[in-house]
DNA sequence: TAGATTGTTAATCGATTAACAATC
DNA sequence: TAGATTGTTAATCGATTAACAATC
């Protein structure tokens, strides 16, 4: 599969591919490329952990899981990293719909930090006639009544959810109905969904809540000294 | 340890809080307000467990953090977790500086999903001259430069970052000089900053990467049955 | 070879899950 | 009282950290 020998090839072995190493792989890649971009061919494990923050086991470890050996005394390759880690973060032959064109849904429209990891939004709709067929960030704006028509075998469909949080599980409902394999929910409503729907949650309020908790601490911390 | 002296009382011991148990929260408050404007009065573990799709015993886990005291066979006080839970989510007494009024600053100016959190933009500042001293979001957008003038002492000061991700360091870096206690990150850029500076990442691309695995996770266990 | 770095196996730590006692 | 639910202590599971062997 990958080119680097043995038949057995390399490549992720997803089964056993753990979230916090998903949620750091994006991380990796970005580094990777800049250091790509900056003319290197080879990095060590050290040098990543200490520019990512992380522990250089934590690295050996996650990058043992794309497959790519490392040389020892050397490190790994960069490019062999990055094609392997792109194969596991591209949406590769998935269609994007977002739907909602409001504040956050147009800004995601136009946000470009996605891009690097093969992300493109395919088709945006609304429901609210004064946004149906008009333009937002360069975007034509479907009604969402024709999303069912643009959900056909073959694809997987993933709908970016950016509705009001009233709106969430109905609109929720017609998109599972139409056939929908994955939502990604950046609405701050639970949704209840068949089993076989995907539901990703990208929840704002759990990173305002860690924030402020962290805050409180350290202020706490500061003004009761001789504790601990 | 946390010697949390005399007043013992409810109220949250901060040092032993656990990160999952903080990103927990938002999710009560929310449905506690439902419930609450409902009508309810009190409710089981067990009914909030069912509605948020936990297990009554992280349930009963986290809500034993506020020092609300259940009633066996009845539950617990709605309107007293929702005062207890605001209290760690609560950014009282901060103020919150947007930098950066492109897309997903805008977005989150005009965002109202983390109202219910006490969450509110003080002001909002650019270094574009095209959009410095413009109103976006029916809010005034300051020059960058005068935010150091803006931060005096007896605040926490919290700065969402906004920006592109080559200038998120040099960005930070003023911020830092000028005196902010946290920067929330929605670039993609890793932060150097100083001890006392709290630092809080919210990454789409985590997001993402971890909603693109599962996906092929449920593809591949959908198409290959018996492997391994 | 000597040295540095990878890669794997074991130990620790933290969070979730389970079991059960306490209580209204 | 009987029953249901809380609250706490123990067991399991998973992730990180540590130790060390393998290798270029």
């Amino acid at each position: 599969v990958n080119g680097l020998g043995g038949g057995d090839g390399a490549g992720i072995n997803e089964t056993s591919l753990k979230l916090p190493t998903i949620r750091r792989f994006p991380r990796y890649l970005k580094l990777l490329h800049e250091l790509n971009s900056s003319g290197r061919d080879i990095v060590s494990s050290a040098k990543i952990a200490d520019e990512l923050k992380l522990d250089p086991i934590v690295v050996r470890k996650d990058l043992a899981f794309t497959g790519v050996a490392g040389k020892p005394k050397l490190g790994f390759s960069i490019p062999h990293l990055i094609e392997e880690i792109e194969k596991v973060i591209y949406t590769e032959g998935t269609v994007t719909y977002l739907i909602g064109a409001g504040e956050l849904g147009s800004a995601l429209i136009g946000y470009s930090g996605l891009d690097r990891f093969g992300f493109r939004i395919n088709a945006v709709f609304d429901i609210d006639p004064g946004r149906v067929n008009t333009i937002i960030q360069n975007r034509h704006v479907f009604k969402l009544e024709q999303l069912p028509e643009m959900i056909v075998p073959g694809h997987t469909f993933i709908a970016i959810l950016c509705v009001p949080d009233e709106s969430a599980q109905n609109t929720a409902d017609l998109l599972i109905k139409a056939g929908i394999s994955a939502i990604w929910n950046f609405t701050n409503t639970e949704l209840h969904v068949p089993e076989n729907v995907t539901v990703q949650n990208e929840s704002l309020a759990a990173g305002l809540a860690e924030l402020s908790v962290k805050l409180r601490k350290k202020a706490g911390t500061a003004k009761l000294q001789g504790d601990e």
